[in-house]
DNA sequence: CCTACCGATCGGTAGG
DNA sequence: CCTACCGATCGGTAGG
């Protein structure tokens, strides 16, 4: 029961196969360092950006030796790369899925804005999001797997939104002849911006006051129901 | 004529005071190596972030030494601090000066907002707005005197829309019960959205859908007369 | 403005 | 998982 259902939750965590098990559990705790290395790596990166996440400054807060964690991934982007996937499991645990238990309307998606704000008030990252980090980090450098990722995560994000606002003018609650796609756009500039404003001055009325403007904007688009 | 009010330009430009100038030209020769240090210190700053710009690297970029380069700034901060003056120099004359010559109201307040557009579209800094990029890579920091001056310019320029949304609504041209720091959240967040998607993606799209949503939440606001 | 350095740290490797 | 390295680059200095 509560089981979400599989079209958005799929696509957003792509889940990783389970890994065969051996007798004696050497790979279980392999498993286990090397998730709690890419927790720690998320939320190291969400402050300082995947290049300032450096493999000597992680071992050193891990209590590991530099080639030790290293050992892992064989390479800092392959440890970049496992650092997003382990950051995006961390978001979709967050903001994606307590909405899903809603049915789909504009209940679920002012829902969904309201754990989205909530995750950056609660600071579930060390540094707030570290997608947005990592998002401004790469925005304008030359293309590469990890840009690619992060553009792909930025992407879809937005595609989840546009689905979730779609949703709700099926459902009848949001008025069916505004683009979908440009409400999800507004709805993804005020929680980054709120997102912003509340690292950049520490502020959390800021939160209300994307709460406001979220609320107003989709008024504007309540059917008359 | 067309000397813009001191009010706002003077707190987003904090003119330096003129150096005195030497009789062999000396002094204006190291000024004029100094700013074109500084144009390339920020574009580069605006792709790979003020600590990302590195002395050496910036050295070679401008075909000097790297201890020739240090010389003029004394220390990597100072150097930081400098680039941070040149960018905002660079913004005020891009996005700040020019609705100047409007008169205030909701006609100065679009322009000004198509002129922040325009100077994204343009990418006027090499890896689009040099302060998107420094207030993401300081915004989870420790505070620091470059973060402070992080910021100070961000709010002066939520300050600078709060100040031209409310003389609209002065004028007659906007409802003046709605707060105008909220409205001027909302545009500050519109901008930087399209700022982000267009970085990100290189659709230029997204800045008609700015424009949509910006239009769309003015004329909400929009005073029978 | 230069050459020639410094100690620290980077990603990564050898060998165990 | 470790110690012990590597060449490159960092911010910064000495001395001119």
């Amino acid at each position: 029961m509560n089981a979400p259902p599989p079209d958005d939750l799929e696509t957003l965590a792509r889940v990783e196969p389970a890994v065969a098990e051996e007798a004696d559990g050497r790979r279980r705790r392999g498993n286990a360092t090397r998730e709690s290395i890419l927790q720690a790596a998320a939320d190291l990166a969400s402050v300082e950006g995947l290049e300032g996440l450096t493999i000597g400054r992680l071992a050193t807060e891990l209590g590991m030796s530099k080639s030790g964690l290293f050992a892992h991934f064989g390479s800092k982007e392959e440890l970049q790369l496992a650092t997003i996937e382990a950051a995006r499991r961390r978001f979709v645990e967050h903001v994606v899925k307590p909405s899903r238990e809603l049915p789909r309307g504009r209940e679920r998606v002012e829902q969904l804005m309201r754990d989205w704000l909530g995750y950056y008030r609660n600071e579930v990252f060390a540094g707030g999001c570290f997608f947005h980090t990592v998002k401004a980090e790469f925005d304008s450098r030359a293309e590469s797997p990890v840009r690619q990722v992060v553009t792909d995560d930025a992407r879809e994000f937005i595609a989840f939104l546009t689905r979730e606002v779609s949703k709700a003018q099926q459902a009848g609650d949001l008025d069916a002849s505004v683009d979908a796609a440009q409400v999800a756009f507004e709805l993804d500039a005020l929680g980054a911006a709120a997102h912003q404003h509340y690292q950049l001055m520490h502020d959390p009325a800021v939160f209300d006051r994307a709460e406001t403007a979220i609320h107003t904007r989709l008024e504007t688009l309540a059917s008359g129901s």
